[in-house]
DNA sequence: GGGAAAAATAAACGCGGTGTAGATTTTCTC
DNA sequence: GAGAAAATCTACACCGCGTTTATTTTTCCC
């Protein structure tokens, strides 16, 4: 057992600590990308962010937490990129508006992502954020599918199980392409992009 | 740093050794289905085979050496059954014939599956395991597919680029089923398999 | 500018888990 | 049945996390 309350210190809008937690979550992110999560000790973030170990489990209550943490922050921000567009009717515009998006969306922040899939066992609370972001996105496949002509409905060949397949492609293809090139990412859009329009019913 | 070379004990066919090495095995199968890998220690799976810590140590080097073994014994019943299979020359039959045997294969040996897909990243010994399944499933996909008609090569909506991401659905919706029920799996296998029709150029 | 609350420091400590060492017993082999 | 190799046990050293405590510095705000 860890800690049963959060032990958080701090409550009351914008402190200045604000920028401390900011600091731990950059330094989180960078470290992560550097050794990983296992071989990155709680030490190293707190050292990294100017600060000592005591101090770090101020914000925090745990190593899970901070990187929970930083899962949240990129994962609200891909909320965000999210609402904005998936606002074009047309399905074919739709699906390479989305894989675009896509592609921005990981190479920008893949790190976070894997790191988030990855963990999504062993953290709950990044499980629950990571399953939550997946449903997001397959509500707007089934969406497009639907406007496209496949058939509404949970059965196998129904527009959601073919939304959910679809996202599971696409998310390990690009958790995979993103570890190599920029170009991989390109490659691996251009293939899902098709695979999706043909799936849809819409004949290149 | 943990072990450079084996410092393995034990060399030369058939030692009694080798009814605990399966009994080792076996019980990390068990704990591995029970609690999951972070909580499974190295103490439960002796006692669960009938030993202490020290005496496993004697037959693998780490915790995680014990898991890369387990992988490796379940690939390498993948890779045996995979052989004996994919001689239907008649594309439709054999994506259902596939299908049919992925089914099989996940819900007998899902939760090892999970876990190398899990500990690929952690583990480079099981990442290359995994990773070379992965390929000769790729294969396999690639095969039907050019069967099928659509054109060989590299390029996004090639063959090649097809197969992989064809696979890495199934993985992942396979991965995702298998923690449910064996209905999901029938689910996600015709859902799957729909799609690899339709991207093969066969309309159902 | 002075007092309260927040933020940080340093130095311990307990706990749990891994991996290692050395001694010891069992088992094979001749 | 004696010696070697295999298999096992017990005890320990190490490392990292999370906690605690006591003490200082910074920041807020009236």
């Amino acid at each position: 057992m860890s800690g049963h309350h959060p032990a958080r210190g701090r409550r009351a809008g914008e402190r200045k600590g604000d920028l401390r937690e900011r600091a731990i979550l950059d330094t989180c992110e960078t470290l992560l990308a550097e050794k990983g999560y296992d071989a990155m000790k709680v030490g190293d973030i707190a050292q990294g962010a100017g600060i000592t170990r005591g101090a770090l489990y101020f914000y925090f209550g745990s190593k899970q937490e901070v990187v929970a943490a930083l899962v949240a922050r990129t994962v609200e921000h891909l909320w965000e990129r999210s609402r904005v567009a998936a606002e074009t009717t047309e399905p074919r515009q739709a699906i390479t508006a989305a894989m675009r998006r896509t592609i921005e969306l990981w190479a920008e922040h893949g790190l976070v992502m894997r790191t988030a899939i990855d963990l999504s066992l062993t953290v709950p609370e990044i499980g629950e954020l990571w399953s939550h972001t997946a449903d997001l996105f397959i509500d707007a496949i089934r969406a497009v599918l639907e406007r496209a002509g496949v058939p509404a409905g949970d059965a196998p060949h129904q527009a959601s199980a073919m939304a959910r397949a679809l996202c599971w492609m696409i998310e390990r293809t690009f958790y995979h392409a993103s570890q190599d090139s920029p170009e991989q990412l390109q490659q691996a859009s251009a293939t899902c992009e098709h695979i999706w329009m043909t799936t849809a019913g819409l004949t290149a």
